[in-house]
DNA sequence: CCGCCAATTACAATCGTTTGAAAGTTTAAG
DNA sequence: CTTAAACTTTCAAACGATTGTAATTGGCGG
């Protein structure tokens, strides 16, 4: 018993210290009230083996009943894991700020489950590359995570290529090419946009148009897919830009109807969010869905069952994507080298599209 | 000049620092690099005007050239500010764990774009109070965020009310009522559901229900107007619990139908999901919307104007109200004492109820 | 030439934990 | 009774920044 830090004579002095409202704040305070070090109270609470169990329970009771919480800045700092997963949503290719797409902010929710249930915080960024290419930088050199889940690559390819490179933990929602560098989880957009095609001409779509902006890679792959499936068949594809952003998307598309070719009788909307607009339109122009114009969609969320008819389009494997996305990132913490995924697209067929 | 840290005689020895490939990796590397003190490297990064402003420029020139940042852990710890907005979603009444309510993944799209306008960063947690109380605690008194943002209260009230007591900086978004602590933004559900009842009656219905689980406070304040307002009229209404998890919602309103009291001509929907859901059920029976049944929902999600008919709802201000409650944060954690917002419930009139 | 003031910069303490090494204590074995 | 081994606990050095205070420098008026 070194220097008088220690309880001696503890119950003596002071009748009865729990009459006194001590604010416990640190371990130091913690230890001081029960009478050992700083160290001592530190592995008591981590559950260590290496305190006494009498020990380790009587502080864990004491910190319990005081409401002491260790300071998480603190012992990250030292530590130097943070527990922490930051995801960002990276938005290059929307002027409009705001994150809307439901794809998009449910796969936030799922990746937000997998991470609670592996333990993880959740570190939500927002970015948007306003010509400054260091927004992903600023998360992944911040110290504050622990790794880097991406919610899209927007038109951020390049960017992301290059922080993987000196980056391991990073994971990303979209699309994979031969020789890219950074992992990447998503759908099979290429086979999708052509499954996507092919199925509007099965069932006798002869001119067909794709609405969606493809600025991002996934919703080009999609539309690479779907032209090329055309173009084989011999049939005329339309590309028409629709914005992904949610507030604008339902005026652009009746824009686009006003002048748009009345022949057009099969239309593959980038996304269901699209499909669900354009059915909504084609109803206002007293256009028969699937009788003149057959829809498909792309994503297949909840909502695509319940349209008014019910939506034929492509899944996406959403919940297993985050699932995937997260397991990834778990491997490269550990520094294993795990590589991306391209899940295979899936038609869903239900009544915007004829049987064939 | 001190003990020999500064690089005195510097490009003597080493012919060419620049052929090192040199890790720059805290303030100290840094300094040693710039021949200055750690200190000076700190408030030229800050930008502060203590320091020339040519040396200033030469550390920041230098930083930027190494892709220096500093470590955000120790700089929290130290100056005690973190600049994180924990943003938490109590999920206290559903066993189903995931996070899929389309009106708080929205709402926290808008939170999290109030909070990153303001230079704040969001930290995601997703609570399941099972059984234990300290859910909120473990946000609030890690020592991670300066204020704590609430989507919903859930049945959690009491210990949000508990915790509100000590802690300051924490809005939610939810009901407020008489003599509540905790600071509330939200719709006046009440009201809401007055008016939607009202609005059925108005156009002829004559036997109402209400669809959803009322365990959150916010649904049972709109089934409480819902009902005194039927009372009111003199007309019978029942309480249906949906699950508001859109997993069990489709299967619940199916099985519901079936035992269902065909005399029923007026529902009123706990949220737009579950109109959308009805919607969808009440098709499927060949139920005649608004001819054999009226419907109106709650929210007014950018959706709800796409369904077939369009949706009568409620409509909640989301924007406006994410917008709130950041500025009351912002105010309690500059000491303010902001109180609760309680917004006005607006009738959006489509097509799901007839005209009067 | 001296002293004083302003402008810079260096020094050193601090934030609250974690953790390796050292120091004490028991207990068990020889 | 001695010594080693196994347990516990304390000590003190990090972790990497921020910031109040002291020290240095140069300029300027007297």
């Amino acid at each position: 018993m070194a220097n008088g830090q220690e309880n001696s004579g503890d119950s003596g002095n002071t009748p009865d210290t729990s009459g006194v409202p001590v604010t416990v704040r640190t371990l130091a305070d913690l230890a001081r009230l029960a009478g050992v070090s700083t160290g001592t109270v530190s592995r008591a609470l981590a559950g260590k083996a290496l305190v006494n169990t009498e020990t380790r329970e009587r502080i864990q009771a004491l910190a319990r009943e005081h409401g002491f919480r260790p300071n998480q800045m603190a012992s990250k700092l030292r530590s130097k894991r943070t527990g922490v997963v930051g995801i960002v949503i990276p938005l290059g290719h929307e002027k409009r700020q705001h994150i809307s797409d439901p794809f998009f902010l449910t796969l936030l929710g799922w990746l937000a489950d997998e991470l609670t249930e592996s333990g993880y915080d959740v570190m939500l960024s927002r970015a948007l590359p306003d010509g400054t290419s260091d927004w992903l930088e600023r998360v992944t050199g911040s110290g504050m995570v622990d790794g880097v889940l991406l919610i899209g690559q927007s038109d951020q390819f390049e960017v992301i290529e290059a922080v993987a490179r000196h980056y391991r933990p990073l994971v990303a929602w979209g699309a994979y090419s031969e020789g890219q560098t950074h992992c990447a989880v998503g759908t099979d957009n290429i086979e999708g946009g052509r499954i996507a095609a092919e199925h509007l001409i099965a069932s006798g779509a002869r001119k067909l148009a794709f609405m969606g902006e493809i600025k991002g890679i996934e919703i080009d792959e999609r539309w690479r897919g779907a032209s090329a499936a055309a173009a084989k068949a011999g049939i005329p594809i339309v590309h028409i830009p629709i914005s992904l952003a949610s507030e604008e998307m339902g005026a652009q598309i009746a824009e686009a109807a006003k002048s748009a070719d009345f022949t057009i009788d099969g239309i593959v909307a980038a996304s269901d969010l699209i499909a669900m607009n354009v059915l909504h339109c084609l109803h206002e122009k007293g256009r028969a869905v699937p009788g003149d114009v057959q829809v498909i969609g792309f994503d297949d969320l909840p909502l695509a069952s319940l349209t008014m008819p019910p939506l034929t389009t492509i899944r996406q494997e959403i919940g297993s994507g985050a699932k995937a996305m997260v397991e990834r990132l778990r491997e490269r913490l550990e520094g294993a080298p795990a590589g991306s995924l391209k899940m295979p697209p899936r038609l869903v067929v239900r009544e915007t599209t004829k049987a064939v």
